[in-house]
RNA sequence: GUGAGCGUGGCUCAGUCGGUUAGAGCACCGGGUUGUGGCCCCGGAGAUCGUGGGUUCAAAUCCCAUCGCUCACCCCA
């Protein structure tokens, strides 16, 4: 019986890594223009973390986290997000008392018991991103403008939409609002009459048209907000105009995780089928004070690499082949015996050098060094050799050019590089 | 947890009102070019037809069970 990976456990083969590469390192440049450093934390993360920082009554905590008893009794948790992580980093090394103001982000796989389906798996892996010290308003809208920029660099195209969720002193007035507006509604589907007590605001996204009819008169949370979230979310808007980043308001937008606070935003595609956010993040304010640290205010988001593998694989950007400098093709033992130590002398000396150790025939080997990517091949027939010459073949020009084989490896080794340089400067 | 669809060489699929040696394309190997790639032509290797059981003279095809994958719901990146 063979045995194949765990359900939503995914390989990652080659030609998808070269995606998440290119992502990885553009994500990398951008975050650094603007002035974010990487933080690693471990996946594993005692349990109560997750469960201080998403809220017990999350559906992540609930019933998707990965949580097990490890040898010693203790209960662990495979971190199903990265934010309760890198906070808890950020308090236990003392972060906040080197700067007030610590830019952090971090790259890594995440897993969540679900059901798979398109753009959804479990282990996953997300960027995320962290702001700890900065209440600023401004701050929030150069986060989402960050995150824009992030995607229109990749090639990738998104609309942006913002919510305000207000504060602790805000939000309660407006739930018991809308739950009083839900209770006065009749004909409300089941998934809106349990929702309408788990997670209130989740009813306003309902797909049900019945349902939808009734929300157009229910109330919206901007006008609950109290005048400082109200005038910390006008500043946003302000400043994502200043920055001429396009977005909507989606007043019927929720987050999942209990954390977050005043500014919310969602980064959609519509190329990912239902799952089409790609990112999202918000403001968590009194989130590192309830973790134990100090109180300072917070921000941030993730992006899923595989949505945006998914939609980057969709737009048919030719993937580059894998390419290498030099492909030596030997004929004959002896001209293996020689190929083989200048192929190593020439990696050691910087080169990607690839050749075939089967001693097949020419046809097939020139046919490997296509496959290679190589852009030179150095010829070594049987009976040229014993002349000593070899030829050096252009793969891009088909110009071919004798060399004379030196016996001394090294020397010979040097003239390769020497010809390789100066047939590369020509283009 | 709920619902629907689908499992045939490495990949994408055809074949399914049961009927001989299960096909194609791509990829792979070899040859045509006695020592020169990408195109073309020829040949080759490669399949427990997801698995188990049942019906039948005969099952990839029908029935039952089971496993897996996919998509959707819930929820989320």
């Amino acid at each position: 019986m063979k045995i194949k990976a765990l359900k939503g456990f995914k390989d990652i083969i080659p030609d998808e890594v070269d995606i998440y590469r290119f992502i990885e390192k553009i994500s990398r440049d951008i975050f650094h223009r603007f002035g974010f450093r990487e933080i690693r934390v471990p996946v594993l993360e005692k349990t109560d973390l997750f469960v201080r920082s998403l809220g017990v009554a999350t559906d992540i905590v609930e019933k998707e986290m990965y949580t097990f008893d490890d040898r010693n009794g203790d209960s662990v948790t495979m971190r199903p997000e990265g934010t309760a992580s890198v906070l808890r980093a950020y308090i236990e090394q003392g972060l906040h008392a080197s700067s007030s103001l610590q830019k952090l982000y971090t790259i890594g796989p995440m897993f969540r018991h679900e059901r798979p389906q398109k753009g959804r798996l479990r282990q996953f892996h997300q960027i995320s991103v962290e702001v700890l010290g900065l209440d600023h308003p401004r701050i929030d809208a150069e986060v989402m403008a960050m995150a824009y920029l992030l995607l229109t660099s990749l090639g990738l195209s998104a609309r942006l939409e913002i919510n305000s969720l207000g504060c602790q002193k805000c939000r309660p007035g407006f739930n018991q609002a809308l739950r009083l507006f839900l209770d006065n509604c009749q004909g409300l589907c089941d998934d809106c009459l349990r929702r309408r007590d788990t997670n209130p605001l989740r009813v306003l996204d309902c797909k049900n048209k019945s349902c939808q009819e009734h929300y157009q008169k229910a109330p919206f949370i901007i006008q609950h907000l109290c005048p400082e979230c109200y005038g910390h979310f006008q500043t946003v808007k302000e400043g994502l105009k200043l920055l001429r980043i396009p977005y909507t308001v989606n007043s019927f937008m929720v987050r999942g995780l209990d954390y977050y606070c005043r500014t919310t935003f969602e980064l959609i595609s519509d190329d990912l089928g239902t799952q089409n956010a790609v990112g999202a993040g918000g403001r968590y304010d009194g989130l590192v004070k309830e973790l134990g640290g100090p109180d300072v205010p917070g921000l941030g988001f993730a992006m899923g690499l595989e949505r945006l593998a998914l939609l980057l694989a969709s737009q048919d950007n030719g993937s580059q082949k894998a390419w290498t400098d030099l492909f030596i093709a030997a004929l004959g033992p002896k001209a293996q015996n020689v190929a083989f130590p200048v192929s190593h002398y020439l990696r050691e000396k910087g080169l990607s050098v690839t050749m075939d150790v089967m001693d097949r025939s020419l046809k097939s080997q020139m046919k490997q060094a296509d496959r290679a990517g190589a852009n030179f091949v150095l010829i070594l027939g049987e009976e040229e050799f014993e002349k000593g010459q070899a030829q050096l073949r252009d793969m891009r020009s088909k110009n071919q050019q004798p060399l004379t084989i030196k016996s001394d490896l090294a020397e010979w080794g040097d003239d390769i590089r020497w010809e390789l340089g100066t047939l590369n400067s020509e283009f």
